[in-house]
DNA sequence: AGCACGATGCTCT
DNA sequence: GAGCATCGTGCTT
């Protein structure tokens, strides 16, 4: 099976309904340059982030030093910092000025996998505070544009994967989250690893 | 294999 | 000063 080179996703990919996004970022590679080594890992796992409204956003605070990559253009890092210990790195989408963005929870390594291991001593990358660990990524690549190939961080086409691979679900972590919010099927998760053959 | 809980520090009230 | 878009450990089943 023929496969395309892979590119990075420009920007009008991500100036696009975030649910689409979302769904699109399953099976995309993250590429991360760390320490001049190249790591890489499939997306198999994101959860979208909309808008004003939605009080599960960060965004539903308003405009702050801390959501304001959010408001920024799309295609670019939010990267914060929770719990005290971990990273979450996000993917801006929509319009200048809206506040939207996808987590993305999970990755399946699929180059510098020796690195990501020792990195994460040994454990797995799925889970949003351990692909970060296992990346490197931490607030210096915040406000980072995710669209430019051979930077320190981007994201480029990957595999595609079939909707019968994809489960949706509800976010999680959202701990005291008011309906509708708690329930909205906005995290899509690979059910299976997937092939990464190209 | 699943659940409960403590760690830990930054952001916003 | 409270509350996290979490993780790992340790204990129970």
């Amino acid at each position: 099976m023929a496969r395309s080179q892979p590119s990075p996703l420009p920007a009008a990919f991500f100036n696009r309904p975030t649910l689409t996004v979302a769904r699109q970022l399953i099976g995309a590679r993250l590429v991360r340059i760390l320490d001049g080594v190249r790591l890489v890992g499939l997306i198999t796992e994101t959860e979208a982030y909309f808008g004003f409204d939605d009080l599960a956003s960060h965004a539903k605070a308003g405009r702050t030093i801390r959501t304001d990559p959010m408001f920024g253009p799309a295609g670019h890092a939010y990267v914060y910092f929770t719990y005290g210990s971990h990273w979450m790195l996000n993917a801006v989408t929509e319009a200048e000025g809206f506040p939207a963005a996808v987590l993305v929870r999970a990755i399946q390594p699929v180059e510098g996998i020796a690195v990501m291991m020792e990195r994460r001593l040994g454990r797995d990358t799925l889970g949003p505070g351990k692909l970060t660990q296992a990346l490197g990524i931490t607030k210096s690549e915040n406000y980072l544009p995710l669209t430019e190939a051979n930077s320190r961080l981007w994201i480029e086409t990957g595999v595609l994967v079939p909707d019968k691979s994809v489960t949706i679900g509800p976010r999680v972590g959202l701990n005291k989250t008011p309906e509708p919010w708690f329930s909205k099927p906005w995290r899509f998760l690979v059910k299976d690893q997937l092939n990464t053959e190209r």
